[in-house]
Order: structure tokens, then sequence, then C-alpha cells
DNA sequence: CGTGTAAGGAATTCTGACACG
DNA sequence: CGTGTAAGGAATTCTGACACG
């Protein structure tokens, strides 16, 4: 929505670890059960955005919790669900409206 | 001031050449002429903020028009140097008032 | 002065696998 | 299931220098 620099993917994996404390081998897991979709560059190396680094603590933080990849990708489902079923309704009601 | 992620230094010189269009041998170049100053990584390779990513697009701009490295240099000098002065300004009118 | 480039080396990242549990 | 690690290779970056102008 807004021009801020949040979600431009230009953040290596190595930065990305120390600014979430977590190790390498478990962004690159994480991304691995689909929690999380960096960039590549033309080489192949990830690229992280700043809010690929605030859903990664968030993933930290679930897994502190006990809770499981399989969960934390579940629950990220619903949101958009909601959120699809949010815009078919607006869409919907826009539709009616012409009529 | 605001807690953005613009002053972050978190972006390799790779993906700092692609934002800016300049090759990584200028952007170096800028640095030796002190107009930008990356932190560095233990190992030592290079690391830019989106505030160095701007600044180097407006060198970009300015050695265009013809200027040269110790002009641009001189101008951000200035610049301090006037907020240096505003500043001890206020600092001295502050000191008044408490007189 | 500003920038390109080849050179050699070091730091960074990648993947697939074994290990533990 | 989630994560550490050693392995071998590839991509990225670094510095100092030569070149042109």
């Amino acid at each position: 929505m807004s021009s801020t620099y949040k979600d431009k993917k230009v953040i290596s994996i190595g930065i990305t670890s120390e600014l979430t404390g977590l190790s390498e081998r478990q962004i690159r897991y994480y991304e691995e059960r689909k929690l999380i979709f960096p960039e590549r560059s033309k080489g192949g190396t990830r690229k992280y955005s700043f809010a690929d680094v605030e859903r990664l603590v968030d993933i930290a933080n679930k897994m502190e919790d006990g809770m499981q990849t399989f969960e934390i990708r579940k629950e990220e489902m619903k949101k958009s669900d909601v959120r699809d079923k949010m815009l078919r309704g607006q869409l919907n009601a826009a539709f009616k409206m012409r009529k």
C-alpha cells in the first residue's frame, strides 16, 4: 500500500539470520515448509524483505510456543481465506449495486 | 526518527548496484571519495541502507549534471554545517531562557 | 577524474545428505 | 519433526593495480 521499503526483497540470508536470531538452516527449513517465500538472485541466492524478517520473528515465537510448521501454515491459509471471502463479498455488493 | 527500515544497513553491494543502476566500481569509488558510508560485515562485505540507495541515486544525478565528487562532498558539508549552526542556535536560545 | 577490467583470494550461499530424536 | 553439521561447489565480494583520458 504505502511506498515504504518494507516489501522489497533485498536482504541476504546471512543478514536475515542476524536480524531474526534464527540460523540459516532454520530459515531455509521454514521455506521448505512453505512458511516464507524469498526471491532469488540470478545466481540463486535468497533475498528477503523486512516484512519477511518480521514474519520470521513471528514464526520463531510460534515455534517456541510449541506450534508445528504445518499449524502455522494452516493458520496463514485461514487468514488469506478470510481475506478472499471479504473481497468476494465486496465485489458481490458492488455488483448488486450496479443492477 | 521514525521506526522504519530506511536506515538499516542490510543491502549488499550487488543488490545496491541493481537498485541504483550504478556499477559496483562506481559505488566503491564514491565511498573512497567520502560520499557514502556503508557498514561492514565481520567478513568485510559492504552493507547499505535504503537511505544510502537514495543518496546514491542523488549522487548519480549530480554526476550526470557534470558535478565532481569533491563538489558533491562540499555541498554535503555545507548542509551539516547549517544544521550544526541551527542546533547551536537552539541550544543557545534555550540557555538564555534559563537565566 | 571517473570508470572498466582481469587477477587472486576470501567470504557467503547453495544443495543433498547423514545424524539425532 | 526440526535442526546441526561436514562436504563440495558455485556465486558474491574484496583489494590493489593497470588502462584510458
